[in-house]
DNA sequence: TCAATCTTGATTAGATAGGTCAGGTATGTT
DNA sequence: AACATACCTGACCTATCTAATCAAGATTGA
């Protein structure tokens, strides 16, 4: 149901490694692999996507390599997901067309927002948590995000 | 990332039908496939999830059929999800064991803590919606599960 | 020129989800 | 007893998705 994969798992270890970069000092795909042990075409991959997405700069040629493209603060776990990951949230009810009567609930549905706030709910708590927060593991997870949970846990 | 399947879904829309029946009248597979447009037999399958999970109970034979084991206002959509979908949360890092050392940070790392973090969000999301909440779809989703949202949005 | 490095898009092997099937067991009715 | 109804069990199939690989090209620096 909720699962983080690889390709997940990866971009944001590989844009942590950058985020710890001093400057503006570029990383080379190949160094990035070795580094976070991630398959090299997958690391390549990967990155693309996150540039797409315009989160990460490249520079081509000898001495090339990526760095990111905006600061650590700005940068969310929620922007490095949905730049890599196309669906991150997907309810069956949706899937259906607008003459599938499949769900057969789709008009006043007591079910169907519970899953749309989920989804909300899960991008909330992506979107508040940074790059930079990430740096200071001291910290542990953002104290920006614990107001979510209501009372102490 | 977050997705919710068929069965997790199925499960569900079936357990509201149980719980709008009244009293404690039974309902057969045939006749749930029938009113939730779910095939035959994965209505059975999902049945028996729900049963070994203590959700509902059957009585076979001639007249015989499902009702819920518990009172809707203690059943939550998260036993339902856990009864029918195995791995409801899964991070990439858990799945490497002890030696293997593909995912490099696994001491002290500042990424993990954000997905479990996020695993113990949903859950608990999930498990402050009942059946009970849902046969009164005026109040859309519970007051219950409001604060968890901090303020307005 | 040459080597390093990013860029693009296709392809593949394996896992998972969604659904099906065949055969069995219990229970009510006649 | 016989029969129909309906649950029960576990194996099986198949389309889709994930993770990873591959091949060929385009830039840049030395
Ligand atoms: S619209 Fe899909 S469960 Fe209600
Ligand atoms: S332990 Fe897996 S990302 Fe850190």
């Amino acid at each position: 149901m909720l699962r983080i994969g690889s390709s997940v798992e990866y971009a944001t270890r590989l844009m942590v490694r950058l985020a710890a970069e001093a400057d503006g000092a570029t990383l080379s795909a190949e160094r990035m692999s070795a580094l976070e042990n991630v398959p090299r075409d997958y690391v390549d991959q990967i990155l693309q996507r996150l540039r797409r997405a315009g989160l990460v700069e490249s520079r081509r040629g000898a001495q090339g390599g990526y760095k990111l493209s905006l600061e650590p603060s700005r940068i969310t776990i929620g922007r490095i997901v949905k730049a890599v990951d196309e669906g991150v949230f997907e309810a069956v009810c949706g899937r259906y067309s607008a003459g599938d009567t499949k769900c057969s609930h789709s008009d006043g549905c007591g079910i169907r927002p519970v899953w749309e706030r989920l989804g909300l709910f899960v991008e909330e708590y992506l979107d508040n948590v940074t790059l930079a927060e990430l740096l200071e593991p001291e910290l542990g997870v953002s104290a920006r995000v614990k107001h979510l949970f209501g009372a102490e846990r």
